[in-house]
DNA sequence: GATTAATCGAGACGGTACGTCAAGTCTTGAT
DNA sequence: ATCAAGACTTGACGTACCGTCTCGATTAATC
């Protein structure tokens, strides 16, 4: 259902040439109003007149709102996830968090929270969900996990899995439930009382 | 805008008086379906025919569709988290996880995840959702902490807040954004490989 | 189902009497909003408002919205057409001709007209209409016929309840059908250029 | 505020047409039901389930219920009176009291009823109404009655225009208020005692 | 004089129709 | 075959009205 645009098309259709200008005006239009107004109040009219499209060029491109709207988040999610490399696990860590911060406190973090309420209903958008945005940052800790453990700094059998998911999980949960700042103090003692303490030897 | 009925009026008012049962009735449809459907394809329509009553008699109460749901939910999600009291703090966080973790499984839950979208949209939503759902499982496992500090059985520098805040973050955010189960084992190795390190002496 | 306010009880009831002012008082206020706004416009919220009464209080003394309309009006309009007695038919016809244009310019006419577009849907409406408002002003012309006949004004076979019939015609389609005023030149014209030569001998 | 679709754009406008075949089918069902129950009974959702249209449909193209029922009425009307020609005043007045009888009893008829409440509070409803079935009307006995002068049928100074004025007159009344049958009998002595009296040499 | 029962104003109740707006489809002329 | 524009059906929105009902407070006739 997604139907993302695909680049390559096998056979070279007859007749005009889809405008791949399109795609990228109506994937922003998307994520600025996502981000603006949430997914429910999110209308196909709006996005198309932001764009300067015809509705039809839309559903030409996608199925439905949500497939535009999945499509439109996860490129923009996917690429979003830094892994950092300072050398130490404390350094990647901390740089990990600063990072996945500012993510969430932007548009693509608006846009995941304005999606969480749709996962359960649709299958296919919270499958993009989840290997995008959700993956992508576990994904990122584990590899600096790994890199610890690779330099030893980091005892062997930490709960390295564990301690991805809860990364993913304190700042998620702050960012979209709680409501409280994910400042500078929170995420240094996040990583000093909660994360190293798992991880040291 | 939530304009929950109010229970006490200071006012005798004249005329007739609201049947306090309709409230009942109408909260419980709109769980119901709020359960069911989600909260996009939760209709005024459908929870009065559910509770056979008039939409007139739900605009009278609260202003919106938001505002009911948000006094809804709010009303069942306070009364719902449990604090157990089983003599140890390995036993009282696992009983306390389970608990937790039935109701995210259950109506509420579901409800709360339907939720999320609109909290960055809707501050009084938000507000209410906060001090019901997220406040009550974090003050829960406070309260079990506070007991096992003075029965001695975590250090006196444990982070205390942090462990009450990740235990709520790790539950939510396997329920409504990774999508894996909230099962056995993942509680199991929440509190022994997570929560009692941090906590212990 | 016109169920009009009866005056006269058998049986003397027990209990609090009904308050006989409050008849007259939603009455008028029928009236007045039935000439102001319409027949569809009037609601009964605002009738009940406007005469500072319950809507109970309505419904104790008629059974709906169109019975009450029925009453309201017939009341009025049974006690409003004259039978002029100048001594002359030309008079006579004249003076009714007069009246009855005052009278359709009044309220009394401006409620018959919102409720023309009723009668053919309700049979009790229609009854009530055409024996107060049709019928009176009908016979009105008849007496002032008859006396003519007796002074030997008019043929015998005088087209008399053809007369009597155009008549009301030739003011209701006027007032309420062609929007034409309906003013002293019409009326002259209608007396000494149809009716007199339809009736001189 | 009636706003009749007009069938002549000057400028070519972008976008899709509107259906013309919409137009119709909404007037039609908005006639059919207008006789059928009435003005007040008439419900734009009917309209549209009968039309099979939705009611943004109709809303474009009217602003209102009341601009709908005028333009479908105005409409029918304005094509419905014939203007007979039998040879002789007494023929064609005949002929032409017979065809407004029965257009009186058809849907036409009906819908007008419906609308004279309407009158005072819509002048562009009042407009419509008059131009298309007033006049209409009016002018066909005026036609009527100036072949006769031309034949020499009637006298040079007979009230033409008070006799076409009590001809639409006798047949309204009859047909919305006095509820009197409209038959033969009755036709046949407004020609014989009343019509042809007042033009005849 | 206390009781009883029907009245009063006020307004909540279940329904139904209103007129608006969004989702997704279809239809123009033009590129 | 694509594009922008916009009309199309469907269905939910929040409001207003109808006729019924229930409340506390009157007000006569009965006890």
């Amino acid at each position: 259902m997604p139907s993302a645009p695909d680049a390559t098309h096998p056979t070279p259709r007859r007749g005009r040439p889809r405008d791949a200008t399109r795609d990228d005006a109506l994937r922003r239009a998307t994520l600025e109003m996502l981000a603006e107004v949430g997914y429910r109040a999110l209308t196909m009219d709006a996005v198309a007149a932001r764009a300067r499209a015809g509705k039809a060029t839309i559903y030409r491109r996608w199925d439905s709102k949500g497939a535009l709207v999945v499509d439109a988040f996860a490129r923009e999610a996917q690429r979003s996830v830094p892994v950092p490399d300072t050398g130490s696990v404390a350094g990647d860590l901390r740089e990990h968090l600063d990072a996945t911060a500012r993510l969430l406190a932007g548009p693509v973090g608006r846009a995941a929270q304005a999606l969480v309420g749709e996962l359960p209903h649709e299958p296919e958008l919270a499958a993009a969900f989840r290997a995008s945005f959700v993956t992508g940052q576990r994904c990122a800790v584990d590899a600096v996990l790994r890199r610890a453990a690779e330099r030893g700094e980091i005892r062997s059998d930490a709960p390295v899995a564990a301690v991805a998911e809860i990364t993913g999980a304190a700042l998620t949960h702050r960012s979209m439930l709680s409501g409280q700042q994910l400042d500078g103090p929170f995420l240094d003692g996040l990583v000093d009382r909660v994360l190293l303490p798992l991880l040291r030897p």
